[in-house]
DNA sequence: GGGTTGACGTGCC
DNA sequence: GGGCACGCCAACC
């Protein structure tokens, strides 16, 4: 039997797996899509869950509504959230990514 | 078992 | 226009 799979943060890591190469999204996004934008800082703390719980999501790709690399102290190396994000073709400025509008990826709109 | 915190966001004053 | 309080769900003390 299958313990309780459909937790909140596994739907967020769900959300997260699918957010694709070079887009990010943010964690009011996220929230409002599983819930209620309310439910954002649960999509923060499912990030942090996630590492300990050794699931492998690119959670660099999720910042704060602002585009700013929040939880870029989470990973170990305070460069390796923007250095990924760079690699992605992302434009990270004073850890802020700079085209974010333009590759923000609302699973609100995009999922349905 | 209750209170606080946390990688957030919105609203009110 | 800046600052503070509330809500969300789960983990920690």
């Amino acid at each position: 039997m299958k313990k309780q799979e459909h937790s909140f943060f596994e739907a967020v890591w769900e959300v997260v797996a699918l957010i694709p190469y070079g887009k990010v999204s943010s964690y009011g996004a996220i929230a409002s899509y599983l819930s209620t934008p309310k439910a954002a800082r649960m999509v923060g703390w499912a990030m942090n869950a996630s590492h300990a719980a050794k699931i492998n999501i690119p959670a660099h790709r999720v910042v704060n509504r602002l585009g700013v690399l929040s939880g870029k102290s989470h990973f170990g190396q305070i460069d390796l959230m923007e250095n990924l994000l760079r690699n992605e073709g992302l434009i990270i400025s004073n850890d802020k990514i700079v085209n974010f509008e333009q590759n923000f990826w609302d699973p609100n709109k995009e999922l349905v």
